[in-house]
DNA sequence: CCAAAAATTGCAACCGTTCCCAACCTCTGT
DNA sequence: ACAGAGGTTGGGAACGGTTGCAATTTTTGG
C-alpha cells in the first residue's frame, strides 16, 4: 500500500519550525536564514522529500505543464516532434503531457478535456483527420490558455501555427517528377478534411499546370491514410489502361507501402513509375529503391512549436503568426534512372 | 492571460447550493436529489466546468496516473510499447505520464523525481544503458508505489518484470545462422550494463557451444548502441583477415545499419554474410535485403506491463513475477540464399 | 544602552475537492 | 399529530504548499 509521503509539515515538526519557513527554504525564497535553509535541505534530502506538484499547482494556479495532442505514434514523425518539444519544455522547466488521439475525433475531444482538467498552461495540437469541429479547442482560448498548432493545423482558429511549406514541397516534388520526364503523375492524397492534404494537393496541381501537363482526375486519389487502403488504390492505378509513370504520395509511409505494391506487381521503379514521398521518414533511405522525398525538419517543428507556446505563456504575446519551416527535396533512387546514379557513400 | 476556471463553488453559488452537494452531483454520489443533479450537470456543462485534477488528487491522495520512463523515442520500439500501455491505462481510467531519459542516467534520476512529485500511483520503467545504481527507483518501493520493469530490466530489484525470452530468441537466431552453414558468426552486442545484452550474448554463446562452433573473441563486439559506432565496428569486422560469414545483432537498428555498411563495402548479403536482427522493427521488412529477425510482441509488452502494474495498484498483489513473452524468428532474405526464395506475395 | 532597521519566522488564509457528520425536510404509519 | 425513517443538504476539516502580513529576534548605530 502507498505509504505516507513526507511533507513540509513533517520536516517542520522535526526541525521545530513552521511549514512556511520550510517551504521558503525549499523554494529558495530569500527571507530565510542560511543556516536554517541548510538544515531544511539536508533533512529534506534525508527524508526523500518530494514537493507535491498537485499542492503546488493548486496553490499557484498553474501547473508548469504543457499538453500535447497528436494523432498517433505509428511512424516516427510524431515521436520525433515530441522529442523536440520535450527538449525545449524541459529546459524551461515545464512538463509535457502527451495524449494520443488515435485519429479519432472523439478521443481528441476527450484528450482536450483531460488536459483542461490538468490545468495545462498551454497546448500543442496536431489534429486528427476526422476533426472538423473545433469547439473543444476553442475552450482553451476562452479560458485564456494558449494553443499552438503544428503539422496538422486548422484554418478556423487564429492562433500561432507551425508548419512546413506543404504547398511548396509538393510543388517541387511534382516538378521534379515532371523534369525527369514523367507525364502521367498520380497523387495519393490525404483526406480533404486535413488542410495539409489540400495544400499538398494544390502544390501538385499547380506544378502540373505550370508545365502544361493535363490534370487527370482518375490519377488523383484521396484516401484516409490507413495503409491497407494503399494496396487497393495502388492496384487500381496500376491496372488502368494507361497506368501512371510517376507517383507523388502525401507522406512516406504511403509511398513506402506503394513501392511495395508496385514492386509486387512487377513494375520497375523508377523506370516504369518514379515515386516521391513526403517527410523523410527514417525508413525512406532503407527501402529498395531508396525513396526520393520532401524532408521536413521534424524535430525543429517540435522545438519551434514549443518555443512559440512558451513565449505566449510567459510573455502573453499572441500574434497568431504562422511559422513556416522549409522543406528540402531529397533525391534518391526512386526517381533516378540507373545511369545517373552515383554510388551512395 | 489565464482566466478564472469555473469551480464547484461557482456552480454552487449560481444554484444556491453548497459546494458539497455540487461535488456529489458531479461525482455521481448517490445521496443527491435527481433534480438537483440534473441542474448541476446542466450548468456545469454550460459553464465549461472541468474538475481540477490537482485538487482531486490532493484530496484523495491519489493521482490516477501512472508514470513511464523509457530511454528514447528513436525507433519504433518504445513508441509502440507506449501505445499498448496507454490502451490499457485509458481503459482503467488512468493517465500516463511519459518521460524520456535519453539514455542518460542523470535524466533517469530526474525523471523519477518528477514522477514522484506527480504522485504517480505506479511506474513502468525501462532502464537506460547507463543505469547501474537503482536507488532512485528503490525510493518508489520505499514509498509503496508499485514498479514494473519492462524490456530493459534489472536483476537487483524484486518487482514484476515483463520481458521477452531474450536468451532463447538469441539462441534461435544464432542457431538459424549455424543451420544455414555459417561458421564464423559475429555478434554486435549491447553494453554489458544491460541485462538484455548479457542475455542475448549468452543465447548466442550457448548456440555456438551446442553446435561446437569455436567462440572467437574478436568476432564479439560490445558497443554502446549509438549507431555511428556500428560503421566503425562493422568495418573492422569486415577488414579482418577472415571476415565473418554470419552476423547476429542485438537489435534491428543495429542490424539495419550493419547491412548498409556491409553492402557499401561490396559484400553480398546473405551470400558473404548472413545477418539477423532482433525486434522486427517495421523497417526490417523494407530494407534490401529484408532482415531476418527475432520478433517481439511489442505492443503486448506494453499492455502486459500496464496490466501487471494496475493489478498491483488496485489489488496490492505484488509477487515479483517475471512475465516472459515469446519471440518468433522471422526468416527473411538476409539469411536466405537465392534458390530457396519463394516470391514474396 | 536603547531605539530603529533589518533579518527571520510564524500565522492564517487560500487554492478546489472530497467526505464525514450533523442538520434538515418530508414522508410514513400509528 | 408525532416519532422515526430515509432522503437531501450544508458545514467544515482535511489534502500539501504558497504567500502577505504581523510578530519576533537580531543587528546596527547613535
Amino acid at each position: 500500500m502507498k505509504k505516507h509521503q513526507t511533507t513540509v509539515i513533517d520536516i517542520a515538526k522535526e526541525l521545530k519550525l513552521s511549514k512556511s519557513t520550510v517551504s521558503r527554504a525549499l523554494t529558495g525564497h530569500p527571507h530565510v536564514n542560511p543556516q536554517t535553509r541548510q538544515s531544511v535541505l539536508e533533512l529534506a534530502q534525508k527524508m526523500d522529500y518530494q514537493r507535491n506538484v498537485f499542492a503546488v499547482s493548486l496553490a499557484n494556479n498553474r501547473s508548469n505543464t504543457i499538453g500535447v495532442i497528436v494523432p498517433e505514434f505509428h511512424f516516427m514523425f510524431f515521436p520525433q516532434v515530441i522529442l523536440g518539444i520535450q527538449e525545449v519544455a524541459k529546459e524551461a522547466g515545464y512538463h509535457v503531457l502527451i495524449m494520443q488521439s488515435g485519429e479519432s475525433y472523439e478521443a481528441e475531444v476527450a484528450n482536450a478535456k483531460v488536459l483542461l482538467a490538468h490545468q495545462v498552461d498551454g497546448v500543442l495540437v496536431s489534429l486528427t483527420k476526422e476533426t472538423l469541429n473545433f469547439d473543444h479547442l476553442k475552450v482553451f482560448q476562452r479560458k485564456g490558455i494558449p494553443i499552438v498548432f503544428f503539422n496538422r493545423v486548422c484554418d478556423d482558429m487564429e492562433v500561432p501555427k507551425v508548419v512546413v511549406d506543404d504547398y511548396d514541397g509538393a510543388f517541387r516534388a511534382t516538378e521534379h517528377l515532371i523534369k525527369i520526364g514523367r507525364k502521367r503523375i498520380a497523387h495519393l492524397a490525404g483526406p480533404h478534411s486535413l488542410l495539409i492534404s489540400r495544400k499538398r494537393l494544390n502544390g501538385y496541381l499547380d506544378a502540373l499546370r505550370k508545365y502544361d501537363i493535363p490534370i487527370v482526375e482518375e490519377l488523383i486519389i484521396s484516401y484516409d491514410l490507413t495503409l491497407e487502403k494503399v494496396a487497393i488504390y495502388m492496384s487500381h492505378l496500376l491496372s488502368l489502361p494507361q497506368p501512371p509513370d510517376g507517383l507523388f504520395c502525401i507522406n512516406d509511409p504511403t509511398a513506402i507501402k506503394a513501392i511495395q505494391v508496385i514492386k509486387s506487381k512487377g513494375f520497375a521503379i523508377p523506370q516504369d513509375i518514379a515515386v516521391v514521398g513526403f517527410s523523410n521518414d527514417y525508413a525512406s533511405d532503407l527501402i529498395e529503391p531508396s525513396l526520393t522525398t520532401v524532408a521536413q525538419p521534424v524535430r525543429e517543428i517540435g522545438k519551434t512549436a514549443a518555443r512559440l507556446l512558451l513565449d505566449q505563456i510567459e510573455n502573453g504575446s499572441d500574434k497568431p503568426l504562422i511559422r513556416q519551416l522549409n522543406t528540402e527535396l531529397i533525391i534518391r533512387r526512386s526517381t533516378q534512372v540507373e545511369e545517373k546514379l552515383w554510388l551512395s557513400k
